[in-house]
DNA sequence: GACATATTTCGTTTTATGGCGAAATATAAC
DNA sequence: GTTATATTTCGCCATAAAACGAAATATGTC
């Protein structure tokens, strides 16, 4: 099952509940991942097929978001699930502080500085 | 997280529904996985591990069966959204109909044959 | 105690997955 | 059109996971 699989992996998990507070760049997850662009791209299409994230493309930037309400039950099923049962894991919590930090910078010097490496 | 990587698995998605009717022996659980028996208590172990499993001993026979009310809320959710995202899935059907062939021999019988191979 | 048998543990092989960098794609800016 | 840049795709390597058979464990039977 493509759900299951694609909650396997605790990068992926860790990006669906870095947006819960709305969608975000590619940019920003690989920073908030400290990954390379290639891996959470990787990471992004396996929870995208498996229906947990939504994106919207404008300009050269893709924004990723958790799907709304018109989802299938199946996939806001898990997403409630998955939300409830690790909102106070500890990892997870440390995620929410770092992603603050992220959302202070502009999302193009996140891209310039990710070149450089 | 532990419940995620136990629910990745196909076989072992498969067996937690295959115990929505109540218990059953290893050797039971055996013929309706088609898989080698060390392979099984593997998966039941995982399983096990992840809270998702409760087992009982009785004479050189172990049960496994899904856990109760008791479980964590955690446990719960999980098995709850697997069961009702599945119950309806191609492979879970059949192997329902699989599992009422296998509960209509004898235990004794089938581990006698699974040693013959 | 010796033997039979249900299950688990261990060691090994095969297969699947995560990770990266380089190349490809798509869009903006010039 | 060429160049810059954000993202994805591809090919490869390293690691983790699934599978098996053989050996070990635990329990019942003789």
């Amino acid at each position: 099952m493509a759900v299951t699989k694609a909650l396997a992996d605790s990068n992926r998990v860790r990006i669906l509940l870095a947006l819960r507070g709305g969608e975000l760049c590619v940019c920003q997850l690989v920073e908030f991942c400290a990954l390379a662009p290639s891996t959470v791209s990787k990471h992004l299409s396996i929870l995208y097929q498996a229906g947990l994230l939504e994106s919207r493309k404008t300009e050269r930037w893709v924004y990723y978001r958790l799907p709304g309400k018109q989802a299938p039950a199946v996939v806001r099923g898990a997403l409630h699930w998955v939300m409830a049962a690790l909102a106070g894991d500890a990892q997870i919590l440390k995620d929410a502080n770092r992603l603050k930090t992220i959302l202070k910078q502009d999302p193009k010097q996140l891209c310039q500085n990710q070149l450089k490496k």
